[in-house]
DNA sequence: CGTTGCGTTGAGTACCATCAACTGGGGTGG
DNA sequence: CCACCCCAGTTGATGGTACTCAACGCAACG
């Protein structure tokens, strides 16, 4: 059960995501061949709820959530926490990690995770050098930024059944790009802790919205799987109102 | 009193704001001469209010505010809004605007202003190859996500008071780095709307914060001038509580 | 079989929204 | 010059959404 630690190559070969976002652009380089093992990577491996990434840090690399969830949080100096965003495989830690030396936030692992490190001036030269890298890296900034966009008109102008609403909305479509969603059931690992701390609820009052949902017949929710029954009503929900 | 739409050419030359941010790089860059004369800018004048970017744009241009203030916002379909980002002089409408052909939010005038276009693709150009270029980009992206990241963290996880006191403080330090700061005191364009709008709460309990403010001899506000009487207060205010 | 973590439910409350009336300044027109 | 209006802000009354505190159920696990 114990996640292994030790640095091994990511196997980028046999990558079930390696075709999307970043990691497409870094091995789809007409160039060089392999061009991504160039970069001195490797690969490890957290525990659930294991913090795989602090303010603190100043290492040289940056980092690629190859294998379950993760989100980017930050937190009070009393211990409120937001979360700001949620990362899938895939996902760089964020786009950011490449530009600046710090990220300002926390990430954490939300299930059991794997990740890539790369050398961050080994992927900056490949972002100078090749244009196709650039876009590819603009466009994890434009997406992050856009979701990030999102999320302050939730929290600032949106209910809590809204900002909820969105939340599912938001992880389905999500898996729809990359993974199936069939009948409206999909993999759900959040804690009631997590949507709460996404949408700046308390767990106690993410129980009770979740309980409407439910009893209204809108999502059902049993062992880590959700089920969107009406998928319609929850747009309607989380768009507007 | 009317601001002039015609396409004039800017005054970069004598422009107080030039030394910052991506001006500077794409100023200050080694090889040609004046080399921000080449692509094709014009500048404009708008009056306050006015709105200066929908998300429907898709002209080849991206945009840098010169003077006076602007914001970025989102609109939920019912009228509800979110502010965010405040735009100060030298300011790009966003970076994301460089990298990508549209934003997802829109912008407008806070106070009377002007700004400069320029065509996306010189200045993509000149991204790919300056790396000076490059780096100013990837600072501003920086810059505007760790802003956004702040600005979730208000308003997911702190109070009214909190939130209006951060905005203070982010503004007089806004103004600290550009312009100088006497005694606590600066200019405050923002109408009570503006900060419900930022803070995502509404205009009269806005009212009633800064009464509360003021009763308690922490801020004074005049004809559009701030004075922070009790910075520390304030800060103990917006960081914790 | 006790423990622990997560979710649910109830009761009471606080914060902030809503609605509405009113104030005061600045601009405009008579 | 004054009457008028309009906008921004203030203040009071009331109510609802979401928070807090607390008890309890339940499943997983050692």
């Amino acid at each position: 059960m114990k996640a292994s630690r030790s640095a091994l190559l990511p196997p980028c070969a046999t990558c079930s995501v390696r075709q999307f976002g970043f990691c497409d652009a870094l091995h789809g380089a007409g160039g060089e061949e392999a061009p991504i093992e160039v970069v001195g990577m490797s690969y490890e491996g957290r525990r659930a709820n294991q913090i795989l990434y602090e303010p603190g840090y100043d290492g040289p690399d940056v980092f690629v959530l190859c294998h379950g969830w993760a989100y980017q949080f930050r937190r009070l100096a009393d211990g409120r926490r937001q979360i700001l965003s949620l990362l899938l495989p895939g996902d760089l830690f964020s786009p950011r990690s490449v530009l600046a030396d710090r990220l300002g936030f926390s990430v954490q692992a939300l299930t059991e995770v794997r990740f890539t490190r790369m050398d961050r001036e080994n992927v900056r030269r490949r972002v100078q050098s090749e244009s196709r890298v650039l876009e590819a890296l603009a466009g994890e900034c434009a997406d992050e930024m856009r979701g990030k966009d999102e999320l302050l008109l939730n929290l600032g102008r949106r209910s809590a059944e809204e900002r909820i609403a969105y939340l599912i909305l938001r992880v389905m479509e999500r898996f729809a790009t990359r993974n199936v969603v069939r009948e409206g059931r999909f993999p759900w690992p959040l804690r009631q802790q997590h949507i709460a701390d996404f949408t700046g609820l308390t767990p106690v009052h993410v129980s009770r919205v979740m309980s409407e949902f439910r009893k209204a017949g809108i999502i059902e929710l049993s062992k880590s799987v959700l089920t969107v029954l009406d998928e319609a009503r929850l747009q309607a929900i989380g768009q507007l109102r």
